[in-house]
DNA sequence: CTCTATAGGTCAAAGAAAGTCAGACATCTC
DNA sequence: GAGATGTCTGACTTTCTTTGACCTATAGAG
């Protein structure tokens, strides 16, 4: 079995029993699996990224840790999908609108956070000398990153 | 758990009932904390700064004293400072999460539109091939942006 | 007025973790 | 079996914390 499969499936195992979070020591992990620290970066990177459903948090220095955070799709499978398959690696700003206004409607966004996060997509808050092809990919993960914030406090 | 979060806590377990104002011995703390002093500073200066909403002032020689002193201010003067002084044309993503937890912990924004907000300027939301210059100038107008939408909000 | 004990301030360097990335190696696909 | 894709490592970087040596201001005694 591959080294980064059974340092997975040690993370999954933490997070089943009940918690949807753990906080681990990249060092200790990696001492434990008798690998390089890197390692588990590379693991995160590919099997607990926000596509597949986590959110991962962390802080160097004394006192250092990584937090990974299991992103539930019971009650959120509009949102899973709109991340999943909807939107692609491009959406231009009248999309994102449309979107965030139907995420109103069917009540999944207050109508506060719905305008917060067309404010964060808007013209306005990307105006920057960067080509539009740039700027919609940048919308597609903007929203992406948005939703999979908001489906993991749906977590119901 | 970090000495300097221990500090903190014990510092703004004095602060919180009712008292908007405490005065203390920087040496005695120290002590209490069997810790340098100038770790006393290093607290002060990473968890109490103006940008956290506090103000500190001090006196040497005998009798001396650290005084500390949060802050009151309505949300929208703090929500106007930030956006008309504090954030001028480029915010790093360090920054911008410092500031969210800041507007969180004063109530100014909700846990989850703070989390929405970070999710929106984070590395993983932006992870497009642009100089890292550009970036932080997106985040700066992002934040401000999305800082006048809760304003506008607000002022109803 | 001067001296000294008593505080607090500053800064650089060491220590503690985590992040990044290029390249070696492995595995899969056709 | 060659090229593409996936794994893994190690050297280097960045960020945050902690300490200690040295500096400066103040009050009070003489």
């Amino acid at each position: 079995m591959r080294l980064s499969d059974s340092i997975e499936q040690f993370i999954k195992e933490l997070l089943n029993e009940e918690a949807t979070e753990v906080e681990l020591k990249r060092n200790e992990l990696a001492e434990y699996f008798g690998c390089a620290p890197s390692q588990i970066n590379y693991v995160l990177a590919t099997r607990f990224s926000p596509d597949h459903g986590y959110l991962t948090e962390s802080r160097r220095g004394g006192g250092g840790y990584i937090r990974i955070v299991r992103v539930v799709q019971s009650g959120s499978q509009r949102l899973m999908y709109l991340v999943n398959e909807r939107i692609g690696d491009s959406l231009g700003e009248e999309e994102c609108l449309r979107l965030i206004s139907q995420l109103k409607e069917q009540r999944i966004v207050t109508a506060d956070e719905a305008s917060l996060m067309a404010s964060a997509v808007s013209t306005r808050a990307l105006s920057v000398p960067v080509p539009d092809v740039l700027k919609d990919a940048m919308r597609a993960k903007m929203m992406k990153s948005m939703l999979m914030t908001i489906a993991a406090r749906n977590r119901s």
